[in-house]
DNA sequence: ATGGCCTGTTACATATTGATACATACAGTG
DNA sequence: CACTGTATGTATCAATATGTAACAGGCCAT
């Protein structure tokens, strides 16, 4: 089964030479000339992802990224007039996943749109359970560290944590790559998407933050700073129930 | 005898080019121009790393990336299309190691293909404890040394060692390699890769910082000085867990 | 608007690392 | 053995990286 992407773009040539574009890469392609129509695809036919254009009847792009961010986390790639990166920066806080400046190569667009939805897929390993050993040798009753993914909850020795959104997704990520170094770049990359500053301590102060949340009586911590490097989730992974 | 790289990419003037280049370098290419054959020749071969593109025929290179990883750690470096950062992190989840964007200059490649190398070289094998005998005779409840490749941490008589970074580095990679010297050359190769001053104090000052760590009331110690030729480990290996 | 939460920035405290400098150890010389 | 040139040990300093408290702006639900 294809995987369905909506395009809210009130430009029917482009519909139809991107529909034509898409069924070559196995792609199905959904067109709405309106956001509400769009609006009104999207809850009707759960498209895979949306390629969203900035300039729209009715109201323009940015609204309907957060319309539709309201209640849904599916990829959104944004269509801004060429070059703006001011409009980059904004779809960025609104939530949008990717962009590209028109005019663009179709070839780019379908490259990107798999980029996109590859990630997605990857997002969601549905209702997998990540569970680690506890650090603490001398309490044996610690139950470790478990993250679940549908709950988007972490806990610690059985206790939930009280993580905020962006926590969780840093320990997320940290933790399905155990035993690795992930660079600042490399986490930046994955929380906030392309469009970052080279230099800025956020990463530093969300590891902060999430160590304190994490540390239980522990001394000893999950996340190990890689001098020069990055970061690193040290942790052996428990399987789901424990014995 | 050299490191053999295998390269799964379908552009055969590249295959010649990273082919005639890597001999300079002491490494040697295994081409594959389909993914399939690629596998069997990492079957058949065992080669130390892969290097392996995105654009790909019969499925790209995320895929391959994912069948390589469900049954071997080999090292992989990925070339992703021009500054395609989102590929980075779809990359980073299925566990490549490294990344490069078309076009590249030859010489990057190779050095970064060092690195992986180098690295590969000193990481342990996941999970294993290294585990060495205490060397102070007199005290009985002596526990001796023991590194925890999973949790980066190194304990000495039972009690953890707080070792930065490179402190611990070093010491895994000494205790790697018992009784056999290793030069300061060496040691900066495998520590900070080639990228580095030829003449430096910098690993001997390590080894000082270390030794004093290490140093609880013995007088001897595990890392020893080779006059003229660099360090050695010397330290009995111990059975994994004692009683 | 108001107040609370989330998040990034600024600013400063610490930690890590390598260079310099000097003390000491070693090998070879007479 | 004393003397010399070189290698090594390490204290101290400076540069850079990281940790985190305090602050501020944005967003959201009243």
């Amino acid at each position: 089964m294809p995987d369905q992407v909506l395009l809210i773009d009130d430009d029917e040539a482009l519909a139809e030479l991107l529909a034509a574009y898409f069924q070559r890469y196995e792609l199905s392609l959904l067109a709405a000339s309106r956001p509400s129509q769009g609006m009104a695809l999207l809850r009707q036919r759960r498209p895979q992802a949306v390629i969203l254009d900035v300039m729209l009847p009715e109201k323009d792009g940015f609204e309907v990224c957060r319309d539709i961010r309201r209640d849904s986390h599916v990829p959104i790639l944004m269509l801004t007039a060429r070059g703006e990166l001011s409009d980059r920066v904004v779809g960025l806080e609104l939530g949008a996943d990717d962009y590209l400046a028109k005019p663009f190569e179709p070839r780019e667009l379908v490259a990107r749109m798999q980029s996109l939805l590859r990630r997605a897929r990857l997002e969601h390993p549905p209702g997998e359970l990540l569970c680690f050993k506890g650090l603490d040798f001398k309490g044996p009753g610690s139950k470790g560290l478990e993250i679940d993914p549908n709950l988007q909850q972490a806990s610690l020795g059985g206790r939930p944590l009280a993580l905020t959104t962006s926590e969780y997704q840093l320990l997320m990520l940290l933790a399905r790559h155990p035993n690795q170094v992930l660079s600042r770049d490399d986490i930046m990359q994955a929380l906030k998407g392309n469009e970052v500053e080279i230099f800025s301590r956020a990463i530093d102060i969300s590891v902060s933050r999430l160590r304190q949340k994490l540390k239980q009586q522990h001394g000893d911590q999950y996340i190990k700073t890689v001098w020069g490097r990055g970061y690193t989730f040290v942790g052996e992974a428990a399987s789901g129930a424990e014995p």
